[in-house]
DNA sequence: CTTAGCACTCTCAATAAGAGACTGCTAAAA
DNA sequence: TTTTAGCAGTCTCTTATTGAGAGTGCTAAG
């Protein structure tokens, strides 16, 4: 599996090409005749019929064109497709969007989903920032309205959580802000379990409970990936023949929704590995079944040492892999860049 | 088109609630054998054949069984739907799952959403509390990381928004609090109109700039509707008959996830009557065309006076008008009461 | 090693035919 | 006058059949 000559690459790469424009099984005739190779469809059928045989292609039945398979689409990916970049002017107008979404970082995420959806003709999935080794930096209490006190920490990450609580009392923003202040003293610079362990002279229940809210919500913060993630541009996907069946289409939307598969993918893959390149997962890899009439291009954003999101898109097996990783690989290291910038290091 | 005799009226209704379940054309046979009734297919066929004269019901060809048109459901739904709550023991099991969440409002909404996207077998949407006449209450500035700071404003209404800006240099914690603070004394009890047109002895362009920030945000708050829409349940969609044609279901998504459309939808309906009633879109009612195949079930929450959301549910015209109808009263009407009883008055 | 030629296979589209499902109408029954 | 049984008529849907077309694998020649 290892050794394919220059004319079987050559031939699994435009089929591949071919097969993700069409979504029509490639014959020899129309190979080369479209691509105008210098050699007959006769030899083009004995190449495809030894990648056939090592199960880089397959035919859906005795007399039709060649389908690229999963391992196919691998090995395009791993060893033959080029190292495409986004177009000067495609990068220049995602920057442009972005730097006039300059003062809003929330928004970066959210634009930075819909640029990924519609550059890569798929679905795009962006997480929010997060840490799991973050420290206590900072609390806010600010009184809403009534019993309704929102509560804002801030982790040395840069990270924020802000979470709506309901007292039994309602407090004046004066005391809400001396509680705050008084954890904020203790609290600085520690880690969940930190915290944990500390124990509090107790003058005031209230500062009691908050300080324990507080505790909870770090704690929290390490296991669960917290946050909202941005989805965009699933409508896209529902355009491919292949989800032309709606099951197939139901099933996969089940996915984008359902965070927790998400979470897995993640934490087992881009979050796993060192370095920042991007992941190209085909199908599953065997190991998600769910996943097997997909592919997802993921990469993570931000600084391993600090937080770190991840950005990536969802696609039929039959995407633009070279478009895909080009936009995936353009937007993560855009969002790091302009992280590292906007937060010093 | 204002008298159907008794029988007309349940002939009418049992075929739409036959028709609900099957999705397919019922036919007069089936319709008396089914429900058991006391007259024979033949007087049930005269019945059809006289209210489909009135527009209620339409055959899709020759000789197929009858389904329910627009005015059919309409007209379902005005006069003959039973105003069906939920079953008892439903209701608690809600009740339960909000009690679980009680101490993050924030979670009310996701969960709204979830809520309603499992019960009624549709896709859910849910819009956060907001006011349009909204007065300033408190701003807090926190330092996150380098240059960038959360800004977060708390509106008299109990509505919060934060946004995390860049500055151009790095500020300690203890000089934001500072401006906040200063912020905080001017503009304590102003709408954005009064705000705009402070005057500002500035001594610190910081400062102003911050303001100016705050201004722009709380006017910009007044005009777009603003905050997160949480949805739910589109997959449940796409396993309606209706939805197998892929066209069909990329142009009812499309509806889902854009924004505009819902918020014209909202504010010419639940935002712009009187009451907390739940209103019923069929079909788009000859408003707008992009919902002809759509029904949406809509009611607001919250309080007219201080700040209002919305939650509601989309499906097929062939839906469940009385499931939906009771699901989105039952949670809307949770959600006010949480939101009175934690928020005072 | 490459390629032309060709028999073979399988799908897809078109056509036809028959079964089945309901209706509307008519005329008898209630 | 209202209801209903009976029945002819209409339309769809399923199944079968057929033929054209596309593309292959194989063989033998270049």
């Amino acid at each position: 599996m290892t050794d394919l000559s220059e004319r079987q690459n050559l031939v699994l790469a435009l089929i591949i090409r071919d097969y993700v424009e069409t979504a029509e099984p490639i014959s020899s005739g129309r190979l080369v005749d479209h691509f105008q190779l210098d050699f007959s469809p006769a030899t083009a059928r004995n190449e495809m019929a030894i990648l056939e045989k090592m199960g880089y292609l397959y035919q859906p039945y005795t007399s039709a064109g060649r389908v690229p398979t999963k391992e196919g689409y691998r090995y395009y990916v791993g060893r033959l497709m080029g190292d495409d970049r986004l177009p000067l002017h495609v990068q220049e107008m995602i920057r442009h969007q972005f730097y006039q979404a300059r003062h809003d970082v929330d928004d970066w995420l959210s634009l930075s989903a819909s640029v990924l959806a519609q550059h890569s003709r798929g679905a795009a999935i962006v997480t929010p920032l997060h840490t799991e080794k973050a420290r206590f930096k900072h609390l806010a209490l600010l009184s809403t309205r009534g019993r309704a006190v929102l509560m804002v920490i801030v982790l040395n990450s840069g990270e924020v959580h802000q979470q709506t609580l309901v007292l039994d009392d309602t407090l004046p923003q004066s005391q809400l802000t001396g509680i705050a202040a008084r954890i904020n003293e203790i609290a600085v610079g520690f880690d969940a379990r930190d915290l944990e362990e500390m124990e509090l002279e107790s003058r005031s229940p209230l500062l009691e409970e908050i300080f324990q809210l507080v505790v909870d919500t770090m704690r929290n913060l390490e296991v669960v990936s917290s946050g909202e993630v941005f989805r965009d541009g699933f409508s896209n996907m529902l355009s491919e023949p292949e989800f032309s069946e709606p099951e197939k289409a139901r099933k996969t939307l089940e996915i984008f929704e359902d965070r927790t598969i998400l979470d897995d993918l993640l934490s087992r893959t881009v979050f796993d590995s060192e370095g920042t390149g991007v992941h190209v997962i085909i199908g599953g890899e065997d190991t998600w079944e769910q996943l097997e009439d997909t592919s997802l291009i993921l990469a993570s954003y931000g600084d391993r040492n600090q937080a770190m999101g991840a950005v990536g898109i969802l696609g039929p097996l039959r995407m633009s892999y070279s478009r895909g990783v080009s936009t995936v690989r353009f937007v993560s290291d855009l969002i790091s860049e302009l992280i590292s910038e906007s937060m010093g290091s």
